[in-house]
DNA sequence: GTATTATATCGATAAACGTCGATGAATTGG
DNA sequence: CCAATTCATCGACGTTTATCGATATAATAC
């Protein structure tokens, strides 16, 4: 999990939209082997739903593939892109650990002003 | 608060680093406007520290700046930079809303299979 | 005032990126 | 085996980016 190509990734406007179309996909697949439960796309869809040319679509999928963010699986001449969601939470824990460190000109938890 | 361009300042391996700094940087500035509890730098504090032209590093900061996670001040002829840490918990909250949404697959919370 | 220091801005350059159309590979259906 | 479909890959193009050195701006110190 390298938080730099997470970023890198979700830093695109077009690769963020994808990314959050998948996150809330279910249900809106024109492919036949995603079941309506999934929140899952295949580049089709994909395709018809952001302004872009397939070939494009394929390449920022694999951008954020790389980046960890989603899974690729066959079905049949399809393939199925979904959120790698071990991946996204291990990411969103990593961030609630970057934090300011103590001592920033407040007082410290627990010790106000004592000494 | 725009995430996309948040995304984008973090996506590059030096602005991370300088980020992370500014985070970490308490007690370590060598501006004498800067009082050892703060979390905060002078350019010529990161330009010692990260290897690049002080021309860079105020590119970056620019950069981290128009994304809004940091601010800027004057103190006599430094220029003192701070994480902006209501944008950074902003975005973080925002990170948290993102999530699959339900029924991809798993049995929603609270009805197992019931029904 | 001048000199010094800190930092932003400018101009240039090489590398990376986003996008497309065209082509190739893999699967399914006749 | 042939046709159709899905998708990845390739090659090209223009744009953006990361980086630097040089210069400009602004505050302080003398």
């Amino acid at each position: 999990m390298d938080p730099v190509m997470i970023f890198r990734a979700l830093g695109q406007p077009q690769r963020y939209a994808l990314f959050e179309d998948l996150l809330q996909a279910r249900g809106v697949s024109c492919c036949s082997g995603i079941a309506a439960e999934e929140s899952a796309c295949c580049v089709v869809d994909l395709t018809a739903r952001h302004g872009l040319a397939q070939s494009t679509i394929s390449h920022h999928l694999q951008v954020l593939a790389e980046a960890g963010l989603i899974s690729v699986e066959r079905r049949g001449t399809y393939r199925v892109y979904q959120v790698n969601t071990a991946v996204w939470e291990d990411f969103r824990q990593h961030l609630a650990g970057m934090a300011v460190c103590e001592g920033d000109g407040r007082i410290p938890m627990g010790q106000a002003a004592a000494e």
